[in-house]
DNA sequence: GGCCTGATTGTAAGCGTTTCCATTGGGAGT
DNA sequence: ACTCCCAATGGAAACGCTTACAATCAGGCC
């Protein structure tokens, strides 16, 4: 089943064979329904490697995810992956749970596999990593980590105003007391969400608990979390999630005490995942345009000859979106 | 940056650089030092397809999933995922949109890749493409589609059993008259589900509606759905929906309209999904342990050299979970 | 001192494609 | 009838790595 076995059926040489299969090149129409022919007789599929080892060019994009179970994710991995499919990309996903040394053996990995670009959407981050990638010289975008450079292209929303929305609009309705809730305190990004959260209500001088799942970013990491925080004597009015996807898990254990959202405690998430609409009560949250993320992700990415010096740096400045699951705080 | 560039480097052959890297074959400790040494400096990323293309053992697997937004699908690679790493596998997922066009497509592309094995665990399907399968002598294990053969496994869901004790569970309770939310009603095993569903019922000689979204396997799809029901004359006092993404959509619709689940309408979905624990009410579903389904796919595809014949088929038994979603029909 | 042995390392033949060049027939132009 | 040129094909050199197999070298033994 190689190249030289359909030519030789083919009694054409290897030359013509491929030129019949990459329809590059002319080929009388007979030899080529010859070819055609004698390929699907052999059952013939071409070795990707030998293929890609020979050509120089790769047209696959590489896309590092942190969890993959998590829509936010998901949603801009569509999002690449569509706007590479147009322009006749492919591109192949890894996921690290949070892992940085899984980061470092992906990034690898898809280094080795000679990506035409690796999008890294991860909150881990390794920082002999950037410098590996930045000498590599493969186009590569990162958001929320990394520091843009000759071939890094980074994309960053503006965390803090977000938050800073949040934390405004809740104490406006009156909450004092709140409480954050996140997961994997100690990577980088995920630690500034803490402290953005921490120094926005010092500057509202509310009172303010943290409280961190034990490293899952999933509902049952929220509802764990949510779960010590009611364990402890720190009554919050309402709950900032780092994430919808937590977010979903903390209401769950809320209600399971008894506790009536946002009747009692509010509650509300970050990203505007999907599931935050189809959430009971519907999910407060933060939009994070994940769509227009993966675009520009792509963009980054892609050659596109015509635009010589592409940004190095998108900004992304995020909306609060008020839905059910906050309100006043109980009198 | 190749191997050649290294040896040069390091004033050695190819040979010992390849026998370094790879750990294989003795090597003294000097030059294993001093190749090292001259594969960081020159930051050298060995070429994965010519690495494969050379050494003839692929150690990846391929797997097929029709929706990657449907966590069930997430679940099954997940498991899969792990079984593999511990094995030393890797595996890379594709997903289809339910196009049995792109199944197709993707199946060579794993083909042209040479991965080890091969799961598909998709609800369209090609016929040509089980022949394609066969010929090509990879190991395949299809969930849902598909015929065991020489190479091929498969994993099947005693469906009907799970809906037959939906139904049966929802009759015991009063209900009459349940539609049935479904999607892509045109493929094979959903078509199926949809018969089992009415036949089930007409055992029953109860009501039944069918109503499929318009192609969405979501939770927006399954909100449409239910718009549409609801916009008919039929007034189901259960909802039955093809799977839990669905029945989250489902739910959101109800409430909407200002049905009250389960009090005025109840619902029940299918595979039991970790969100489903974590909707309001939690969802009245039929399990479907993906984990073991990961785990039996992943060892119909890995060699295994002690088992001789593998098991060509496994047929799984899925069990009604009952949660907050259904109760009695009003009065 | 010659020879055998085992540890190291080098040589070179693939692996399956692509692609640059060269080659081969005709048919068109004169 | 004789160039010229173009369309259609074949030849063969990469691509970067693995892996027999060969070669080298330093001891150790007789």
């Amino acid at each position: 089943m190689t190249l030289e076995e359909v030519a030789r059926r083919a009694g054409v040489s290897t030359a013509t064979v491929s030129r019949v299969l990459n329809k590059a090149g002319v080929v009388r129409e007979t030899t080529r329904k010859r070819v055609l022919q004698a390929a699907r007789e052999l059952r013939y599929h071409p070795n990707l490697h030998a293929r890609t080892l020979a050509g120089a060019k790769s047209n696959t994009l590489g896309m590092i995810v942190s969890n993959i179970e998590n829509p936010f994710f998901i949603d801009i991995f569509r999002s690449l992956e569509s706007a590479a499919l147009q322009r006749g990309y492919e591109v192949v996903v890894e996921h690290t749970d949070y892992k940085s040394s899984r980061l470092v053996t992906c990034a690898r990995a898809m280094l080795g596999r000679r990506v035409a670009g690796l999008a890294a959407i991860v909150s881990e981050m390794e920082p002999s990593l950037i410098e590996e990638l930045t000498e590599s010289d493969v186009p590569v975008v990162f958001y929320d980590v990394g520091l843009p450079a000759r071939n890094i292209t980074n994309i960053r929303v503006r965390y803090e105003r977000g938050m800073q929305r949040t934390v405004e609009y809740l104490y406006s309705m009156g909450h004092r007391r709140m409480a954050f809730v996140g997961h994997h305190a100690s990577l980088g990004p995920l630690q500034a969400r803490k402290k953005t959260f921490i120094e926005t209500m010092a500057r509202y001088s509310g009172q303010v608990q943290f409280t961190a799942a034990l490293n899952t970013d999933s509902p049952a990491g929220g509802k764990q979390a949510a779960h010590e925080l009611l364990a402890s004597d720190f009554r919050p009015t309402a709950v900032l999630c780092v994430n919808d996807f937590m977010a979903l898990g903390v209401i769950r254990e809320l209600r399971d005490q008894g506790f009536s959202v946002p009747r009692d405690i509010s509650v509300t998430g970050f990203d505007n995942i999907q599931l935050s609409e189809f959430s009971n009560p519907a999910l407060t949250t933060v939009n994070i345009p994940r769509r227009k993320i993966g675009q520009m992700a792509f963009e980054a990415l892609a050659p596109k000859e015509s635009s010589g010096d592409r940004p190095r740096e998108f900004v992304i400045d995020p909306e609060l979106l008020v839905r059910e699951s906050t309100g006043p705080p109980p009198v």
